[in-house]
RNA sequence: GCGCCUGUAGUGAAACGGAUAUCACGACUGCCUUCGAAGCAGUUAAUGGAGGUUCGAAUCCUCCCGGGCGCACCA
């Protein structure tokens, strides 16, 4: 409806100021006496044609209203704001949409050839958490957010291709393996620290990765593997007993999972035909490389970054940023998906800079990657901030969390919150409200409307044909606003990826389900008005199921 | 020091530059002989501070005060 309303608008600005070029803003206002829709064009017109905006609102409203749209019965001038209320006839029509299409409301139809859908395919990349240790729940906010956002981006024609990065190389696979090593006992930790251990820090216990975890798989790893060999089988078994069953447990889907070891293949033939020795001879032709202090360095700062970065360390490893590079480039030109969004924790993002200069240098268009940061989750233990550390051991993991709370009041806990929220979480406290929940009362809603539903017709179904006109009351058509709202709230997610909005949404679908529950009676002595209305539970109930399987969360019968 | 994020009722959070700042929890009043009271109706209470831009600022800009994160040849 809101698009649709934009180019109503846009014809009706045509005819007075054809040179007006500017965004049309429609919103739902706050209040419902300022109608159903309303537009500010009036306040950015004025500006252009040098009138008063209520002068330019009324005359707009004039224009619309000759349109004759049977969407709306009233379209009117106030305040220099255009509002419009939308008819009953086209609530009975959005009404009848839903119970049709049931499930694929909302969604926006499919691309149906395979060409078509390979120019929608986004990559996703979230969670994406080093194999060093259990998933905590902090990486739990991202991928209930990840899941639930490709979720909704399939809603939209897209299709979503989600991908765990496995960081299965490099410094913390042997920092990995040395605690390993460590917790086996037997080698003491200084013959076990390389030879050319530069600092101490290298060989600092504090470093090295504690808790219980790291003892159960000293037990399961031959004694006789060296720190590196140890380091790649840990990551290998927690990666395999740790995060995917964590994963499965919380209903976090993912298509692959790309080892970053993969982007250096081992024998010599293989790597002159991987795109490493092609992206290093480009940045050679550019001149964007060169030699210090026995390092190979990456020009960055020529595009927009802090420093230069160092692509190949003085031992003739690759830094992490270079499998970046490697992964991006692989992703973006090579799998050639569309789009690619990566979820970082808010720990990475000053990270960022350098991959968008790498990327840029790499002649890969700016709106190709999408970087999405998520605030850090804070614990609180007793009042007091519990600092997380994978390496200290101190954490809580995100079956913990599930165990605790429960899968459904975790997911919309946390997808309750815009991603720039910075979050405390008390484990104690959230437990003990966990039965405050909100969720609850969405699913509380759904409960109630399937139990009128069967109390109404035991055996299933409903009479066909209602007369959707007898829907008169406000609490009636209310209800069929919040239903009609939700494919809009779709549309926004998959543009500003602003995933909060649908728990929230949720929450007052269900408010005005409870609301009209409370005034009018769904099973009453005038047939025709009972079929009726139970129409509109039955929509009610599709949406709101609709809603709580996107964000992942279950929508009981009975509760 | 520099960069990113952030400061909204007692608490936790919403609000694409729009109209009387919204929701939940808490506290206080009411509402179950009729479809599920995990519900409904009502009361309470808030934009850190000072300037500026704008017809209009929680939102944009400047400064100040607070909080989180980052600033590696770790990831």
């Amino acid at each position: 409806m809101k698009e649709a309303l934009k180019i109503l608008i846009a014809g009706a600005i045509s005819e007075s100021a054809p040179d007006f070029k500017g965004n049309i803003l429609v919103e739902i206002p706050e209040k419902k006496e300022n109608g159903d829709y309303a537009t500010n064009v009036a306040f950015i017109l004025s500006k252009i044609v040098h009138r008063p905006p209520q002068e330019i609102a009324e005359n707009l409203a004039v224009e619309l209203v000759k349109q004759k749209s049977s969407d709306f019965f009233k379209i009117e001038a106030k305040n220099g704001f255009i509002n419009f209320f939308l008819s009953e006839e086209h609530l009975y029509i959005e009404l009848s949409e839903i119970l049709k299409k049931k499930k694929k409301y909302g969604c926006a139809s499919n691309p149906s050839s395979l060409k078509l859908r390979r120019t929608n395919e986004i990559h996703l990349d979230f969670i994406s958490a080093n194999p060093t240790g259990p998933l905590t729940m902090g990486n739990g906010r991202g991928g209930f957010y990840g899941d639930a956002l490709a979720n909704i981006l399939e809603t939209r024609g897209n299709k979503v291709f989600r991908e765990y990065y496995v960081n299965d190389r490099g410094e913390q696979i042997l920092t990995l393996g040395r605690s390993v090593k460590l917790a086996q006992g037997g080698s003491s930790i200084s013959q076990t620290i390389p030879a050319n251990a530069s600092s101490v820090s290298e060989i600092d216990e504090e470093n090295l990765y504690k808790g219980e975890y790291i003892n159960k798989l000293a037990e399961k790893i031959g004694k006789k593997l060296n720190e590196s060999e140890a380091g790649q089988k840990a990551a290998a078994l927690i990666l395999k007993t740790y995060i995917k069953p964590a994963l499965k447990k919380s209903g976090i889907k993912f298509d692959a999972w790309f080892s970053e070891k993969s982007l250096y293949p081992s024998s010599p033939r293989l790597r002159r035909a991987s795109k490493y020795e092609e992206i290093m001879r480009e940045l050679m032709e550019k001149d964007l490389i060169y030699e210090k202090d026995g390092a190979t360095w990456f020009k960055t700062t020529q595009f927009g970054d802090s420093e230069d970065r160092v692509l190949i360390k003085k031992t003739g490893d690759e830094t992490y940023f270079m499998s970046d590079i490697l992964y991006h480039f692989d992703k973006i030109k090579t799998r050639k998906f569309s789009k690619a969004i990566d979820i970082w924790g808010a720990d990475h993002h000053g990270y960022a800079p350098r991959l968008i200069a790498a990327l840029k240098a790499l002649d890969i268009p700016e709106d190709k990657l999408e970087i999405i940061t998520m605030q850090l989750v804070r614990l609180i233990k007793n009042g007091k901030e519990f600092k997380i550390s994978k390496r200290a051991g101190n954490f809580i993991t995100l079956e913990e969390l599930i165990n605790e709370v429960g899968l459904d009041a975790a997911r919309f806990f946390f997808l309750l919150y815009s991603p720039n929220t910075h979050m405390d979480f008390d484990i104690a406290l959230a437990k003990e409200r966990s039965q405050k929940n909100p969720v609850y009362y969405v699913q509380y809603a759904h409960a109630r409307i399937t139990s009128i539903l069967q109390k109404a017709h035991p055996t299933g179904g409903h009479p066909k044909g209602e007369k959707f006109k007898l829907l008169k009351e406000k609490e009636e058509l209310n209800l069929i606003k919040k239903l009609a709202e939700f494919p809009e709230i779709l549309n926004d997610i998959s543009k500003n990826y602003e995933v909060h909005r649908l728990p929230r949404y949720a929450m007052e679908l269900a408010g005005e389900f409870h609301n009209f529950y409370e005034k009018h009676r769904v099973i009453n002595e005038d047939k025709n008005l009972t079929a009726a209305r139970l129409s509109l539970i039955a929509a009610t109930k599709i949406i709101l199921a609709n809603a709580l399987g996107l964000l992942g969360i279950s929508a009981p019968d009975k509760m």
